[in-house]
Order: C-alpha cells, then structure tokens, then sequence
DNA sequence: CACTTCTGTAGAGATGGTGA
DNA sequence: TCACCATCTCTACAGAAGTG
C-alpha cells in the first residue's frame, strides 16, 4: 500500500485487479449498466473502419475531447463529416499556415460552429488547424507515418507527438493530443475504435484518467482514503499509478479497463450522493460488490471531497 | 455546474561537473 | 572521495479559459 504526498490516500491494487477481471468480461458481454459502445465508436458517413480516414477523424476529434460531453462531440464530429462542404476539416492536406489568421481562420472557425464540432469557437479551432498543420507538415498528412517512424511502440508515439515542436515559434506542434489523458485516450481509440493492432508496448501506456475514470477508481475502493480540499489535478498520477500497479502481471493492460471504468462511472458513479455514496443503481451495477459507501466529491475547484476506507 | 487543458510558479530530488 | 554549485526533471499547485 502506498501512501500519496501530502493526501491521506492508500492504493490497494489487489482491488484494482479484482475489478478488472470482473468489469473486462462484463463490457463484452452484457455491458456496463446497460451501455458498451463508446461515443467514438460510431463510424462516420461512407467510412471503412481502420481506414486512413478514420484514423485521421479520430486523430483529429479526439484533440477536442476535453470539457465537453464526449456523446455529443463525436456525433457533431459524425454530422461536419456527412456534409460535403465541412468534410474538408477532416483532411489535413486541405490546411495551411494561413488558416491560422484572417479570413481563412473565419471561414474554418466557422464551419466547426456549423454542427457544433468547436464548443469554444476559437480555441477549438486554433487547436484543429495547428494540429492538421503539423499533420501536414511533419508526416504528409497520414497518422500512420507517425506509427511506422516510431516502430509502433505507442510510449515512443506519444513522446513523439509531445516533443514536436513547430519550426517557426518553437511551441507545441500537436496541442491536447500531446496531454497525459488525450495522448493515451488517442492510442485506446485507435486501437479498440479503429481496430489497429500493430501497436506494441501498450502495457506502458498510461491510464487516461478524466474524471469518470477517477471517480469510478475511487467509487470501487481502487483508492481509498480521507482528504478534503484538494484539486483532481493532485491525484491524477496517483490514480495512473494505482492502475500501472493493479495490471501488473496481469494478461490485462490499464488501457483494457478504461472504457468499463468510464461507463461505470457516466451511468453510475455520477449519480451517487456525494456525501453518503447512495447509489440508485447499486443494484444492477456490475461492479456493486466492490463498491465503497462514503464521500466522493469532484468538483472541477480544488475543494474536491474524499471519505472512503474497505470494511 | 460540467469538464481538462493551458501557462506559470515553487520546491524536492536527481544529475553532473569542478576544485580541494 | 567529499563539498559545493548550477542545472535539469518531476510533481504539486493555482488561476484562467468558455459554452451549453
């Protein structure tokens, strides 16, 4: 049991484990709570999955899969590409340097307002046009390329696409595809989504922890502890760690968990009281033998709530 | 209120080199 | 080998951002 820094929290990977071998099977079966597709999962309009179009739709979605409901996302994503005049956003070839400013810059400002792709309209869209730039630019405007330079080696892809950096100012060349939960949420997809299986050292890939990921690991005891006022940001990596540490020796990964943790939590979890852990789906929820009763408080603030500890 | 990135700051600890 | 110093890396932390 590891003690975090600061925060009262112990790890108990043996529940980890034990979570994971019941929730694995359980998503491919039945489902969790009812639900087993992911937001991303539905293809685009006339796509073949694991084409080189929808690894650059998920390449290029997935950077905006921050703040927002993920559900909604990807359908916006799905209904920019069904229209012809929008699909171009999808290639980066179609992109160049002055997109970043003027009237090009308005125009594909614009057309992600279209089907509410960008929710924050200029962010959004700076990030989109950077990151097919540098798509363009660096790799010829195929994901893939980044793959065959790297060996497939998914930890060496990601240092890859964090360390890149832009000829000209020297600042980040692939913005929130380079962060700790969009980078490993990129690969997941890739992987489970797409279907690409060349992928080697996955067991290094780090959990993508967002926040239903990190209440569900808390819910089922993964972490447990008494701690108040501090911000999620403080117990990212010791949640990542906790599933490094549950997998090990495992023939699981954590990338395997990720998906029925996020269900989990999406439609269960996030109804529990947050002072007492009632949940009003205990009693169909796969993984109600493992859930802990107490407080479990996220806010995006730092006056995040912990009270749990295993009977 | 949901959500996670960004920039920026600070301190701890590791690393590497120098001179005695 | 030790003491010292500069530098780097990692982690924690805080505030800002913005639409539905």
């Amino acid at each position: 049991m590891e003690k975090a820094k600061g925060l009262n929290l112990q790890v108990h990977a043996d529940r980890g484990r034990k979570l994971a071998d019941m929730l694995i099977p359980a998503l491919a079966d039945g489902g969790i709570l009812g639900h087993k597709e992911m937001p991303e999962d539905a293809l685009p309009e006339g796509v073949e999955k694991g084409s080189l179009e929808h690894i650059r739709f998920i390449t290029m979605v997935v950077a905006l899969d921050y703040m927002r409901d993920a559900n909604a996302l990807w359908r916006h994503a799905r209904d920019t590409y069904a229209d012809p005049g929008t699909r171009y956003l999808f290639n980066p070839s179609e992109f160049s340097e002055d997109m970043l400013h003027g009237a090009r810059y308005a125009k594909v400002r614009a057309d992600m307002e279209k089907y509410s792709l960008s929710q924050k309209s200029d962010r959004d869209a700076g990030i989109w046009i950077r990151n097919a730039i540098s798509l363009k630019r660096d790799w010829g405007s195929n994901p893939c390329k980044i793959f065959k330079a790297n060996g497939w080696d998914a930890v060496k892809i990601l240092e890859c696409i964090r360390d890149a950096k832009n000829p000209e100012d020297h600042k980040p060349a692939f913005l929130n595809l380079k962060g700790e939960k969009i980078g490993p949420l990129w690969i997941r997809m890739l992987r489970d989504s797409a279907g690409l299986e060349e992928f080697k050292n996955l067991e290094d890939v780090p959990m993508p922890v967002d926040i239903h990921v990190a209440r569900a690991t808390l819910a089922c005891g993964v972490v447990t502890g008494s701690a108040e006022g501090f911000r999620l940001d403080s117990i990212r990596g010791l949640i990542r760690n906790a599933w490094k540490e549950s997998m090990e020796g495992s023939e699981n990964i954590p990338l395997d968990v990720d998906e029925a943790l996020w269900h989990l939590s999406k439609y269960g979890c996030t109804h529990r009281d947050k002072e007492t852990g009632d949940c009003r789906h205990i009693k169909r929820c796969e993984a109600r033998s493992m859930c802990l009763r107490g407080a479990i408080h996220l806010p995006n603030g730092k006056n995040c709530k912990l009270n749990t500890h295993i009977p």
